[in-house]
DNA sequence: GTAATTGCTAAACCTAACTTTAGGTCAAGG
DNA sequence: CCTTGACCTAAAGTTAGGTTTAGCAATTAC
């Protein structure tokens, strides 16, 4: 095999431990772009080793694909990115990942507040928080224990 | 409408603020087991109001609906659960919250010595630790930068 | 009593993030 | 040269947790 010509997807695959069939995915949702060699077939830049370790960490950490292709249009384009460019785009990882701790705390501790009561219910009960809930995912309207807030 | 003769669905719905097809298809889940009127006609115990408040906390906490379902058969069957049934059960709430907040805290910790090296790479960052990744749902074999662990 | 509302079922559709399948092409080793 | 393994595309399938649609029955309101 020649040297310079860019990684296979298979030897991408094995070493990213992604299925082959994941990184074309990536491919068609814009995470990553091969080019072909002569033949038809994707060629890869060693720099999209680290760029799918970015998208397996952000995905850990609950990011959506969309998300973490603009994350990755933050990079520079044109040269191959630096340490600092990493970095600095991984700075928002740890403000999201900090919120959603924040979330899960809160719950927690209003689940404390109710172990003791069993009441499940909107007029009691701390868990009813259409803030965290939101946060939480929630999304539509939903109370609990039949007591719509109108 | 006559007295204890049930909740019809949309009232259910109403009074949740779940959808109606939420509802029945949580029915087919087998989370909910209404009766049927003359006119075939879904009726719900007011004790199913308690019932979808469970669930809907337990999906804010991340279960999914098998694993809800797996909960509320600990419930008593035969006689309507009291508050000490749901406090019971909410128990295990508590510690799989508690689990999945020590996760991402320690992939945040992790994650703060890493920005600064912007290296993403197996052999340097803490950020690969499979015990944790297995906890935050990582599945199939991965790794990060290229580095299969063989 | 009749019209509007609500409920019923079955089946199809939806999103995210992929995998699988089918049918064919390319590349590397002997 | 020729076989074998890796690769290609397009389309369909998968899972979770539902929603939507179509066509029809039961209830409720007036």
């Amino acid at each position: 095999m020649a040297l310079n010509e860019g990684l296979t997807i298979g030897a991408l695959a094995k070493r990213t431990g992604l299925a082959v069939s994941a990184i074309r995915y990536y491919e068609t949702q814009g995470l990553i772009q091969p080019w072909r060699n002569a033949g038809g077939q994707r060629r890869f830049a060693r720099a999209d080793l680290r760029r799918l370790s970015f998208v397996m960490i952000a995905q850990q950490f609950g990011f959506t694909l969309p998300h973490i292709r603009a994350q990755l249009d933050g990079l520079p384009n044109g040269r191959t990115p630096t340490k600092a460019d990493w970095s600095a785009i991984s700075i928002g990882f740890r403000d999201a990942l900090d919120a959603r701790i924040q979330t899960l705390t809160k719950l927690r501790d209003n689940l404390d507040g109710c172990i003791g009561c069993g009441c499940l219910s909107l007029e009691a009960c701390a868990l009813y928080n259409p803030q965290d809930k939101a946060a939480a995912r929630g999304e539509g309207p939903r109370y609990l224990m039949g007591d719509t807030p109108d």
